[in-house]
DNA sequence: AATGAAATATGGACATC
DNA sequence: GATGTCCATATTTCATT
């Protein structure tokens, strides 16, 4: 597992990934080199699998943010649910969850027609019997990851 | 708006934040101070809010991942709701919604034991009425931006 | 894990289209 | 107005201790 150094890399490179290994090594008191061989070693165990912009999605022309629930026909598996949205570069994630519905689907879109016309399209497919939507109206928070509990 | 190199730019960054400018101007046809410059331009008109890593929940230990729509009492601000739930390490994001519930919110715990503390404090909120949980079985997809319409 | 040296990337200044 | 080239500086990366 991580510990207490890795945990505080980890929160450094989530505030500003592009920031310099000395520049994380002054904050948690560790050689440039130090911070990159601990960095290597998150990535090669899977802790950090990558670095990622983060964007503005209205700033980038997506005014229209839902969550999809998918209803999906009996005996329907999560891989054939994967392969029928990954196509949608609408679709930013998808999970399966408990309860009454079989997936949950987050979608950006230009505007509530674009949504529709997703919503649409994604409702008219092969595996899925219903959906129900729900609109985003502000966002309140926006975190890159959970931080330790204690 | 972003021109098309503009939004090849930030395609790069979303695989990988890390990629040198050159690298960058290779993929898209510019030299590496225009990509710097493009990028310096997309971050100081919003387009870029900033640069982090993708993490592994699981791997940094948070095995549980689950979704708790808020029901609040009347007359509860967004702000308030916002307010309410920063304090929460657990919770990574939380929006206000359309339909019967008021906000949604994105949790993830240690495990079952932690996930249930977490949802119990929620519940307690003085804003808060009652919750719905959900909770996520498998990731399918998980994308940092939608990609453009065409 | 730190140090120091070599390779590489960044970020200006300036000229060009 | 945006881009390319050049160059000084800063950073990454690797060998050594």
């Amino acid at each position: 597992m991580l510990d207490d150094l890795d945990e505080r890399i980890v929160h450094a490179l989530a505030g500003d990934a592009r920031r310099t290994y000395a520049d994380i090594g002054q904050s948690v008191g560790l050689s440039a080199p130090a911070v990159k061989r601990r960095v290597d070693r998150l990535r090669e165990t899977g802790a950090i699998t990558g670095f990622t912009v983060r964007v503005d999605p209205a700033a980038l022309g997506w005014q229209t943010e839902g969550v999809i629930e998918l209803y999906c026909r009996p005996h329907t598996s999560p891989e054939a649910i994967r392969r029928g949205l990954e196509r949608y570069p609408e679709i930013v994630s998808a999970s399966t969850v408990t309860g009454d519905a079989d997936a949950i689907v987050q979608v950006f879109a230009a505007d509530m027609r674009h949504f529709e016309q997703v919503l649409e399209r994604i409702a008219g497919e092969q595996f899925v019997e219903r959906t129900k939507s729900t609109l985003i109206l502000s966002p309140l928070l926006r975190r890159v990851t959970a931080t330790p509990p204690a």
